[in-house]
DNA sequence: CTTGACCTTCCCATCAATGTGAAGGCCGGA
DNA sequence: TCCGGCCTTCACATTGATGGGAAGGTCAAG
């Protein structure tokens, strides 16, 4: 597949896709003629990319852990250091703390609304008692 | 409190405090020679814009969520508008998507992690039955 | 053979969050 | 009184994620 074709399936302008690769995040082949070819599998992986993003990962930590969701580690498993995994336990705490972060405010918001939700409903109870 | 404390007791620059401000997420008084003025209140303050920031909401939104997770909703019913309410839900929908979003590659980290260590400890099992 | 729809690279622009520094005011201590 | 450390505003720089255009190559259809 080309990339206008990854483009409109992914809903991506094709200047993120190429941005995506600079960044390494999506190394497609090349057809002869230079035009990039991807695979099906690459559908899914720029969702997972924008997915990240939005919940505000920067590319370079994006790229540390896009490998361990890539199949069974044991594909990656020979250039995996002991570095590596202190990076991803370090970001599995971290992401931890982004989720508890967005749950709280979350919820928080949820709380809001339906406080609201209740008043308005007790208004209108009001409104009725009156009319 | 003036602005080196909280910079200080928040972990963030001066500099963005002033921002914050700017971006009307902090509203200090100032005192008489025209030096900011910060309650304690402004602690948490300060970390929930952080923590929100780091989790990608851009000011603009967290400008808007923010008076709702100061306390009790009546002190701001009057000015709610439907369009606010229907802000609130639209964040928080998105919240969730990005919560789901976080946690799915958060499991998929910890699993990995888990299976490296699993293929750690049958190698080493191996190699101390060949030892 | 031309036209149009793709694709390529290169480069410049934008926006939000942030860093940094200049120029100057306030104020407490030697 | 002067100095050091804090504060002010203003303004320019940078970084990361994007948008956009220019100049040119590829290719299928008319």
């Amino acid at each position: 597949m080309r990339i206008g074709e990854l483009a409109e399936r992914t809903g991506t302008s094709r200047r993120l896709l190429r941005y995506y690769e600079e960044q390494r995040l999506l190394t497609p082949g090349r057809c002869g003629n230079g035009y990039r070819a991807y695979e099906e599998a690459h559908v899914g992986r720029v969702l997972q990319i924008k997915g990240l993003l939005d919940a505000g990962l920067p590319t370079r930590i994006i790229r540390q852990i896009l490998p361990c969701l890539d199949g069974p580690p044991s594909i990656h498993f020979d250039d995996l250091t002991p570095e590596m995994t202190d990076v991803l336990e370090h970001e599995h705490d971290q992401l931890t703390r982004r989720i508890d972060c967005l749950t709280r405010n979350r919820d928080a918001i949820a709380g809001y609304l339906e406080t609201v939700r209740g008043m308005r409903v007790r208004r209108s109870e009001a409104a009725r008692g009156r009319g």
